[in-house]
DNA sequence: CTCTTGACTGAGG
DNA sequence: GCCTCAGCCAAGA
Protein backbone atom coordinates (compact mmCIF):
# COMPACT_ATOMS: atom_id res chain seq x y z
CA UNK A 1 0.00 0.00 0.00
CA UNK A 2 1.19 3.24 -0.95
CA UNK A 3 0.90 5.65 2.33
CA UNK A 4 1.98 8.61 -0.57
CA UNK A 5 -1.95 8.53 -2.16
CA UNK A 6 -3.18 8.58 1.08
CA UNK A 7 -1.53 11.35 2.57
CA UNK A 8 -1.76 13.15 -0.64
CA UNK A 9 -5.71 14.93 -0.42
CA UNK A 10 -3.66 15.56 3.66
CA UNK A 11 -1.12 17.56 1.69
CA UNK A 12 -3.41 19.25 -0.03
CA UNK A 13 -5.61 20.03 2.49
CA UNK A 14 -2.32 21.45 4.99
CA UNK A 15 -0.82 23.32 1.71
CA UNK A 16 -4.16 24.91 1.28
CA UNK A 17 -4.27 26.23 4.90
CA UNK A 18 -0.85 27.82 4.02
CA UNK A 19 -1.80 30.29 1.38
CA UNK A 20 -1.30 33.35 3.18
CA UNK A 21 -4.62 35.93 3.25
CA UNK A 22 -5.20 37.66 0.11
CA UNK A 23 -3.39 35.32 -1.80
CA UNK A 24 -4.43 32.37 -4.08
CA UNK A 25 -3.07 29.52 -5.87
CA UNK A 26 -3.50 27.22 -8.53
CA UNK A 27 -4.22 23.44 -7.99
CA UNK A 28 -1.09 22.97 -10.36
CA UNK A 29 0.98 24.55 -8.00
CA UNK A 30 -0.46 22.31 -5.41
CA UNK A 31 0.10 19.36 -7.02
CA UNK A 32 3.71 20.47 -8.42
CA UNK A 33 4.65 21.14 -4.71
CA UNK A 34 3.51 17.54 -3.71
CA UNK A 35 4.91 16.17 -6.41
CA UNK A 36 2.43 15.30 -9.01
CA UNK A 37 2.17 18.07 -11.13
CA UNK A 38 0.20 15.93 -13.50
CA UNK A 39 -2.22 15.56 -10.88
CA UNK A 40 -4.07 18.55 -10.74
CA UNK A 41 -7.72 17.37 -11.30
CA UNK A 42 -7.22 15.15 -8.14
CA UNK A 43 -5.83 18.36 -5.99
CA UNK A 44 -9.28 20.06 -7.47
CA UNK A 45 -11.06 15.98 -6.51
CA UNK A 46 -9.28 16.48 -3.10
CA UNK A 47 -10.61 20.04 -2.35
CA UNK A 48 -14.40 18.18 -2.79
CA UNK A 49 -14.15 16.77 0.28
CA UNK A 50 -12.04 19.46 1.69
CA UNK A 51 -15.83 20.89 3.80
CA UNK A 52 -15.89 20.46 6.87
CA UNK A 53 -12.19 21.28 7.27
CA UNK A 54 -10.34 24.14 8.36
CA UNK A 55 -9.29 24.78 3.86
CA UNK A 56 -9.65 27.86 2.40
CA UNK A 57 -10.82 26.25 -0.84
CA UNK A 58 -11.58 30.10 -2.07
CA UNK A 59 -7.88 30.41 -2.63
CA UNK A 60 -7.65 27.41 -4.90
CA UNK A 61 -8.42 28.65 -8.66
CA UNK A 62 -7.13 27.10 -11.64
CA UNK A 63 -4.12 28.70 -13.59
CA UNK A 64 -5.95 31.10 -15.20
CA UNK A 65 -7.61 32.70 -12.02
CA UNK A 66 -11.13 31.49 -12.67
CA UNK A 67 -13.37 30.53 -10.14
CA UNK A 68 -13.83 27.20 -11.68
CA UNK A 69 -15.04 25.72 -8.02
CA UNK A 70 -17.07 28.05 -7.09
CA UNK A 71 -20.42 25.79 -8.10
CA UNK A 72 -19.14 23.89 -5.08
CA UNK A 73 -19.80 26.72 -2.69
CA UNK A 74 -23.23 26.98 -1.32
CA UNK A 75 -23.88 30.83 -2.53
CA UNK A 76 -23.72 31.55 -6.74
CA UNK A 77 -21.10 34.46 -5.75
CA UNK A 78 -19.53 32.91 -1.97
CA UNK A 79 -16.01 32.23 -3.46
CA UNK A 80 -15.78 35.30 -5.34
CA UNK A 81 -17.04 37.66 -2.21
CA UNK A 82 -14.63 35.70 -0.10
CA UNK A 83 -11.60 36.58 -2.23
CA UNK A 84 -13.20 40.29 -2.37
CA UNK A 85 -13.34 40.06 1.26
CA UNK A 86 -9.41 39.61 0.81
CA UNK A 87 -8.81 42.42 -0.93
CA UNK A 88 -8.36 40.19 -4.07
CA UNK A 89 -10.19 41.84 -7.12
CA UNK A 90 -12.56 39.53 -9.02
CA UNK A 91 -14.97 40.12 -11.20
CA UNK A 92 -17.17 37.79 -13.19
CA UNK A 93 -15.35 34.80 -11.27
CA UNK A 94 -12.08 35.88 -13.09
CA UNK A 95 -9.32 37.47 -10.42
CA UNK A 96 -8.02 40.18 -11.57
CA UNK A 97 -4.24 41.18 -10.94
CA UNK A 98 -3.78 37.32 -10.91
CA UNK A 99 0.27 37.38 -10.54
CA UNK A 100 -0.03 40.13 -8.24
CA UNK A 101 -2.33 37.53 -5.92
CA UNK A 102 -0.53 34.69 -6.61
CA UNK A 103 1.16 32.20 -4.38
CA UNK A 104 3.60 29.83 -5.79
CA UNK A 105 4.11 27.03 -2.42
CA UNK A 106 7.64 25.75 -4.69
CA UNK A 107 8.73 29.05 -4.57
CA UNK A 108 7.09 30.95 -1.67
CA UNK A 109 7.01 28.32 0.66
CA UNK A 110 9.90 26.37 -0.57
C1' DC B 1 -12.47 -5.03 -14.83
C1' DT B 2 -14.22 -1.22 -18.11
C1' DC B 3 -16.30 3.31 -18.89
C1' DT B 4 -17.46 8.00 -17.50
C1' DT B 5 -16.76 12.18 -15.12
C1' DG B 6 -14.15 15.87 -13.01
C1' DA B 7 -12.72 22.36 -8.37
C1' DC B 8 -6.78 20.90 -14.40
C1' DT B 9 -2.81 21.89 -17.61
C1' DG B 10 0.04 22.22 -21.62
C1' DA B 11 0.66 22.27 -26.52
C1' DG B 12 -0.88 23.48 -31.16
C1' DG B 13 -3.51 26.39 -34.60
C1' DG C 1 -4.92 36.16 -26.42
C1' DC C 2 -8.69 32.59 -27.53
C1' DC C 3 -10.33 27.87 -28.92
C1' DT C 4 -9.63 22.94 -29.35
C1' DC C 5 -7.43 18.47 -28.46
C1' DA C 6 -5.08 15.22 -25.73
C1' DG C 7 -2.92 13.58 -21.34
C1' DC C 8 -3.28 13.12 -16.73
C1' DC C 9 -5.00 10.35 -11.98
C1' DA C 10 -8.67 8.88 -8.88
C1' DA C 11 -13.36 7.62 -7.55
C1' DG C 12 -17.98 5.97 -8.65
C1' DA C 13 -21.39 3.09 -11.44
Amino acid sequence: MKPETLNFFEKVYEVAKLIPYGRVTSYGAIGNYLGAPRSARMVGYAMNGSHGKDVPAHRVVNRKGLLTGKHHFDGTNLMQQLLESEGVVVIENQIQDLKTVYWDPTKELL
